[in-house]
DNA sequence: GAGGAGATCGTCT
DNA sequence: GACGATCTCCTCT
């Protein structure tokens, strides 16, 4: 099903820090069916949230910051709105957004986006090959997953680690559209052993660019 | 479409 | 020295 008709960003909204000053699992739900967007030059790269997932700080096994501050996850203590990057398996980044106040180190991890604009791009920066007529499953490619997503939008932690994405200035930020999803599913996080029971993944109910 | 192996490196033990 | 908040490619069905 069509999750999105309009593509202008002209009536969006910049989402402030306080939004962010909230419980991840807040955050989380609300963050869903928001974009991320990323500008370069010219280009603009746009794609809505369809999933993500709460870590709740130091109290959290599964969190990156569950063994205290480091000079790795450093961000996630900061103040909230800022991008934590991290690279994993030796492959991938996966983009975080901290919350709560300076000091507590819950964040969001985002997994999956709908592409909205800039495929070409996206596909450029995945290596990937789009059809004139891109099907689903092409554009299903580009950002169904941290890895891929974080590729489509060329972040990585030498460059975005630490951004403010609630800046005017920012070259990524996260708006709000007005875009409402009609249902939310909760589910386990993927891909973590520690705390692997915890309903802490939130999707877009009936998207089909959720990931696996 | 499902399942398994390998890639490849920063971070912490 | 082990392993991870993943992805792709390959094989088999």
């Amino acid at each position: 099903m069509p999750l999105t008709t309009d593509h202008r960003l002209s009536t969006t909204r910049l989402i402030s820090r306080n939004f962010y000053l909230r419980d991840p699992r807040e955050v989380a739900r609300d963050l869903l069916g928001k974009l991320l967007v990323r500008r370069e030059g010219k280009s603009l790269l746009a794609g809505r949230i369809v999933e993500i997932e709460a870590y709740l700080g130091t109290d959290d096994p599964a969190a990156h910051s569950a063994a205290g501050r480091t000079a790795r996850n450093e961000v996630l203590f900061g103040p909230p709105g800022h991008a934590y990057v991290y690279f994993i398996y030796g492959v991938h980044y996966c983009l975080n957004v901290s919350c709560m106040p300076e000091g507590d180190a819950g964040c969001v991890l985002v997994r999956a986006l709908e592409p909205i604009t800039g495929t070409e791009q996206m596909a450029r920066n995945r290596k990937l090959k789009l059809g004139a007529h891109p099907t689903q499953r092409e554009l299903r490619h580009l950002t169904s997953g941290p890895g891929r997503l974080a590729q489509a939008f060329a972040i990585t932690r030498p460059r975005d680690n630490g951004k403010d994405v609630t800046a005017r200035k920012s070259d990524l930020q996260i708006l709000d559209d007005g875009f409402q999803a009609e249902r939310i599913s909760t589910s386990k996080r993927v891909g973590i052993t520690k705390a692997a029971e915890a309903p802490l993944r939130f999707t877009i109910a009936g998207s089909t660019f959720i990931s696996r």
